[in-house]
RNA sequence: GCGGAUGGCUGGACGGCCGCGGGCCGCAAGGUUCGAGGAAAGUCCGGACUCCAUGAGAUGACGGUGCCGGGUAACGCCCGGCGGGGGUAACCCCAGGGAAAGCGCCACAGAGAAGAGACCGCCACCUGCCCGGAAACGGGCAGCGGCAAGGGUGAAACGGUGGGGUAAGAGCCCACCGCGGGCCGGGCAACCGGGCCGGCAAGGCAAGCCCCACCGGGAGCAAUGCCGAAUAGGGGCCCCGCGCGGGCCGGUCGCCGUUUCCUUCGGGAGUGCCCUUUGGGGCAAGGCGAUACCGCCGCAGGGAAAUCUCAGCCCGGGGGCCCGGGUUGGCAGCCAGACCCUGCCGGUAACGGCAGGGCCAGAUGAAUGGUCGUCGCGGCGGCGCUUUCGGGUGCUGCCGGACAGAAUCCGGCUUACAGGCCAUCCGCGCGU
């Protein structure tokens, strides 16, 4: 009985590793290896990347953190957050919406594994600014994260 | 046709690509179905539902409501009336109990603001002075007085209008209106109508206090209930202190069972040990599981003692019963309901009854979307055609598309809202 019991405890820390083993099998059938994205949820996670390196661009901020060795690094992680600034609960849903939807375009393929970011609205301008140039933002505020932590031995 | 009043509806459509949350089916891959609002908002009322408190309840405090009748689970909501006010009208507005229970207040202006008051003013008798006069007397001014009509102040001036009356005046008297009290008639009632009496006595503010009637126990879904790491840890009682307990390792037991090369995929050759009837079987190595029992022998050593140490390794005083708390988090509450649609019946209506049909979001760093295109709508402009000169219509360019995002659920209220649509009614104009 007792061998039976000491299985259990391992198993919280596998709940997020389903997911990343799909994940490893599907891309491929694409041809493509595309690392699987996943939300934040947990606050302690979002303090946490609040408190790493961060970029700013006209559409938003950009705030990145590589996880450590015991945390699971085989996904990306992506939050979003909207304060009061960014204006009534409509505006903050849309803006919300519309950075969730640019993380699905982008960070699968130039993200990278094992990171956390974390997509900050701006008032007006995330909901306002056209497409084309939220995703180029997005790009080199990734880039400039990137390169951030390169630089540094 | 123009202007207006009221009630109600709607809140762009279609498609491509890429996505999200819940339910159901499926081992899975995946499939299928549903997925924001009229206010989802403000959180202002009323409930359902939970927990707490409570002898039924009464009283007081506090809070709320306040014409009458009806509707409703209930309401401060809704409907129908009444009264007052506004509008030519349709219709709209009203915090609409009590001011002869009491207290308080009524700024400024004004003479005076509640049993008030005389600034200008009006006036007879009487007294004094002056003028006229022969005198009687007349006139003027002042005093002693009378009055409150007119002027003036004010949001409001101690009933209003008219007449009589008077020196001048005054409810002093009269008529009507207003006010108060009975009476009669109508109405469930608020109230309305009529008539009689009284004779001014009773200003306004109750949204200052207050009085009267009625209603209300408190907190809220972050309510509340359940599950819940681990050698973790809190409290109580009892027992033991035994080389004891727990974890890991090994032994042991059970089950499985082996390795290499070639291949035309049929097979062939080789093989750690033993047995063989040549079919195969057993043992060792290996894997998985179980763990009662065992951990070389010997049966000990240190310390005054409690007790400690050692012998596979590591950690620790141990065991039993009962109670309680609780972090990350999960589940329930949590979506079939005072529900929606249609029809019929009752009711002026709000609404109610009956029958049939329907299932319509359940997220929790919080889904219900992102992007692109086409069409439609509105505004401004250009070009063409047309015109009863108001406009209509075709093509085209630019711009715009409101207020706003469920969070336990219902009934209301309030506030916000681009543009569009419908119905009924009123006034004016024109035609018949």
């Amino acid at each position: 009985m007792g061998a039976g019991d000491t299985a259990q405890p391992a198993r919280p820390a596998e709940t997020a590793r389903p997911d990343a083993g799909q994940a490893a099998v599907r891309p491929v059938l694409h041809g493509a290896c595309r690392p699987a994205v996943s939300v934040i949820r947990n606050r302690a996670d979002f303090l946490k990347a609040a408190r790493a390196r961060r970029q700013a661009v006209p559409g938003f901020l950009l705030q990145a953190r590589r996880r450590r060795q015991e945390e699971p690094f085989s996904d990306i992680r992506v939050g979003f957050t909207c304060s009061r600034k960014v204006g009534n609960a409509v505006t903050r849903n849309r803006a919300k919406r519309r950075l969730r939807a640019l993380a699905h375009a982008v960070l699968a393929d130039e993200g990278r594994k094992g990171w956390d970011y974390v997509l900050v609205g701006r008032p007006q301008v995330t909901v306002a600014r056209a497409w084309p140039d939220l995703i180029g933002d997005l790009r080199r505020a990734l880039e400039s994260v990137h390169a951030e932590r390169e630089a540094r031995p």
